[in-house]
DNA sequence: TACACATTTCTGGTATACAAAAAGACGTAG
DNA sequence: CTACGTCTTTTTGTATACCAGAAATGTGTA
């Protein structure tokens, strides 16, 4: 059985993507023994899994009493998003400078497709599209350190963000923010780009109190880090 | 013997001490059995630390061929500059606007500290004292996700950072942005403290050369990441 | 002398076994 | 009937044994 080959970066990966997509959710256990036997592996490559993504935040563990998928505090959720619309917003002003011509062509179609699913009110298709916009930007900003921590602190976030999508009205009126950026971005307007993508990002006043309203149960802790 | 009780946290902080205070150096090799003998604990909790201390960037694993200390590109050097003075000139502008008035007073403390230190040509006291002028301004921005993030990445570059100190006329230059930088947190101007953290941060035009110049052989990759 | 191939050795990857601590179940006493 | 204490069970943390792959070395041939 046992195929060879660093089993458990194969894990990390599944695990990232069930945490990320949403199939698990914050607060969700993550037993050991289960997750070996489920994948057919020992518990050795599981425990290094779980470590790894412990270091990048996406699972808690407690010692001696296991882990979790991580779900944080309306406090860190705020943080997280001042963090991550900064970091954003650094993306898109790089990208303004530097993204090569080809990058802005596939902007513009993924620009489109997002005008054309937003019309038919798929949330996750949208969701889709929504995320393969801002990966172009990310990687526009020609800075791969910047890119991925971006997309990590993305990751970190993606249970949360899901949720904005749901909130009626949001993707229209996302989807109109987009033609701005991608017009700032087109033009060279660095200091443009990088505040309408603040703005985009940011999740502050109503649209925080919005949020937080509709995060389930279990999402949040009660206190405590 | 074996004490219970995490002995991998144990070995991550070690380790990790001595990867930023320099005694592990950029291509240094960390071999597993070396390390479980030489702190008298087994290959699994010395395999743990690694994975994690992999997590935060702080050293590299290559699959089947052993884990090194960080060592990066030239290109990686750059792109985390720029990210770091993002980050940093971020603090800065948080601190600005949400420091409370006694870590105000710390940090006037410690730049006085700063300057007496100057005079002393002590670069390592100096070093330390800058780190903890800084560490300040992390912690005044009141965001702890961002103090954290931001630590983080000063951690992966400080065994290149320490180096800039070496270059002649550094420190006194250095002090003199910190009082520009502390003036401005002090008297609430968000803008100008994030512009003049950018600019004391950011390695750019000649002092990238000279910096590059004086970093050690084996501190950088020849190329690839 | 230089290069190619085989063998050996060393090191990392995986599995399993064991120890310790926390959670849960059960029984008894109040 | 409830509450507390003890025992069992479950699960994590650590150690050890085994396996596989890559680097190093040695040998033979061109």
């Amino acid at each position: 059985m046992s195929r060879n080959g660093k089993l458990a970066t194969d894990l990390v990966q599944k695990l990232e993507r069930d945490i990320v997509t949403g199939v698990l959710k914050p607060g969700d256990k993550l037993d050991e023994r289960s997750l070996s036997e489920r994948f057919g592996v020992s518990r050795t490559p599981v425990r290094e899994a779980l470590q790894t993504l412990a270091g990048s935040g996406l699972v808690a563990t407690m010692p001696r009493r296991g882990t979790i998928v991580a779900s944080i505090t309306v406090a860190d959720l705020i943080e997280m998003f001042e963090v991550m619309a900064e970091l954003e917003a650094m993306c898109a002003r790089l990208a303004a400078r530097r993204m090569p011509r080809a990058d802005i062509e596939k902007l513009i179609a993924l620009g489109n497709e997002c005008s054309e699913l937003q019309e038919h009110a798929d949330a996750d298709a949208y969701y889709e599209a929504n995320v393969n916009f801002h990966e172009v930007i990310y990687s526009g900003c020609r800075n791969s350190f910047l890119e991925r921590q971006t997309k990590n602190v993305r990751n970190r976030l993606a249970p949360y963000r899901r949720l904005q999508l749901h909130r009626p009205g949001r993707v229209k009126k996302s989807n109109a923010e987009h033609s701005e950026i991608l017009e700032a971005i087109s033009t060279g307007d660095a200091e443009r780009a990088g505040k309408l993508m603040h703005q985009h990002v940011a999740v502050q006043g109503e649209a925080l109190n919005d949020l937080l309203a509709i995060v389930p149960r279990g999402y949040l802790e009660p206190l405590a880090s």
